[in-house]
DNA sequence: TCCTTATGTACAA
DNA sequence: TGTACCTAAGGAC
C-alpha cells in the first residue's frame, strides 16, 4: 500500500487515536523490544510523514527521557514494500509473531508489521532525513521549485526522477504511471525536455490525486469523464481497489484511445504507459 | 502447499 | 546492475 498518500494518512489516524495519551508500547517480534520498553508508559506527542517516511513523537515524559533533550524522542517507520499497519478498538487481541510495534491505550490499538525501517532517532537525526529528501506535495512547506531545478538539468528518464525520493517524496510506482498518463508524457523522456509548464501541472496534479489519495486511503487517478459507470465499461477487479488508466493494466485497452497498454522494466520496477496518448 | 508478486530502499561490486 | 530484506495474498498445483 505505500506511496506518500498512505503514510499521511497513518500520521492522521495514529495522531487520531494516540495523541496525548500514555502508551503502552511493545515489539512482540522482539525486533524493536529495547526501544519499546524506554517509550512504554510515555505520551505519544505528535506523528509527522515526509514521503514515506512517517515519524511518531513521544514526549519527554518517563523513560524516554534520554533521548528527548530537546522534548522528541522519534519513533522512525518506513514501510518499504511489504510493510503494514492495522488499527484496531480496545482491547487488544494476542499479537502474532510477526508484529514488530504495537501501541496501545484505553481505546485502541495499532500494528506493525513488516517495515524496511522502525528505529528511535533523535531530533537530528530526524532532521537529517528531512534534508536528504525532495519537497512533498502533501507538505504545506514544499517547494516544487527545487524538484523541477533538478529534472530540468538531468538526462535521466522523467520516470526514474519522479521515483527519486531526494527530488520528489512521496511519488511511487502507481502515482508515477497515471500522473504522465494523464499528461500525455512519454516516461522514457530525459528530464530536461520537460516544459517548466509541464512540472508546474503535474506538480499541481499530484497535490491534488495524493490529497484525495489520503482522504480516502486508496490511489483513484481517473477523471469523472473514464470512470467505469461514464464510460459503460466493468470496474476494475483488482485486490488493489482505485481506478487507474495504465498502472498494471499492461496489454489491456486504453480508456482513451484503445491502444494495448505498454509495460516494461525499470530500475527493477514495472513501468506502464500508453504507446499512443504519451509522447516524447 | 508451494510459488509468485508487490504501491520500496540500501548497499555491494 | 544485482541482491538482500521484510510479510501476506492470490493463484497454481
Amino acid at each position: 500500500m505505500p506511496e506518500g498518500h498512505t503514510i499521511h494518512r497513518l500520521a492522521q489516524d495514529y495522531t487520531a487515536a494516540f495523541a496525548r495519551t500514555a502508551v503502552r508500547v511493545t515489539s512482540p517480534q522482539g525486533k524493536f523490544a529495547d526501544s519499546a520498553a524506554l517509550l512504554d508508559g510515555t505520551v505519544l506527542t505528535t506523528a509527522d510523514a515526509h514521503g514515506k517516511h512517517l515519524f511518531l513523537g513521544f514526549g519527554a515524559a518517563g523513560n524516554a527521557a534520554e533521548y528527548a533533550a530537546e522534548d522528541a524522542a522519534w519513533v522512525h517507520i518506513h514501510l518499504g514494500l511489504f510493510g503494514k499497519v492495522a488499527f484496531g478498538p480496545a482491547p487488544a487481541p494476542p499479537p502474532t509473531d510477526t508484529v514488530r510495534l504495537r501501541l496501545a491505550n484505553d481505546t485502541s490499538y495499532v500494528d506493525l508489521r513488516g517495515p524496511t525501517t522502525c528505529a528511535l532517532i533523535t531530533d537530528p537525526e530526524k532532521q537529517a532525513i528531512h534534508d536528504r529528501l525532495g519537497p512533498d506535495p502533501l507538505r504545506p512547506d514544499a517547494d516544487p521549485a527545487a524538484a523541477h531545478r533538478r529534472i530540468s538539468r538531468s538526462r535521466t528518464t522523467i520516470a526514474a526522477l519522479l521515483m527519486d525520493q531526494k527530488v520528489i517524496a512521496g511519488v511511487g510506482n502507481v502515482y508515477r504511471a497515471e500522473v504522465l498518463f494523464r499528461h500525455g508524457i512519454d516516461p522514457y523522456r530525459p528530464g530536461k525536455d520537460l516544459t517548466p509548464a509541464e512540472w508546474d501541472t503535474i506538480w499541481q496534479d499530484l497535490t491534488a490525486l495524493m490529497r484525495e489519495g489520503v482522504r480516502n486511503n486508496r490511489i483513484d487517478t481517473v477523471r469523472p469523464e473514464h470512470t467505469p459507470e461514464a464510460m459503460g465499461r466493468p470496474p476494475r477487479v483488482d485486490d488493489h481497489g482505485g481506478e487507474v488508466y495504465v498502472y498494471r493494466r499492461a496489454n489491456q485497452p486504453c480508456h482513451l484511445c484503445g491502444s494495448p497498454i505498454s509495460t516494461a522494466d525499470l530500475a527493477a520496477r514495472n513501468l506502464f504507459w500508453c504507446p499512443t496518448c504519451q509522447k516524447r
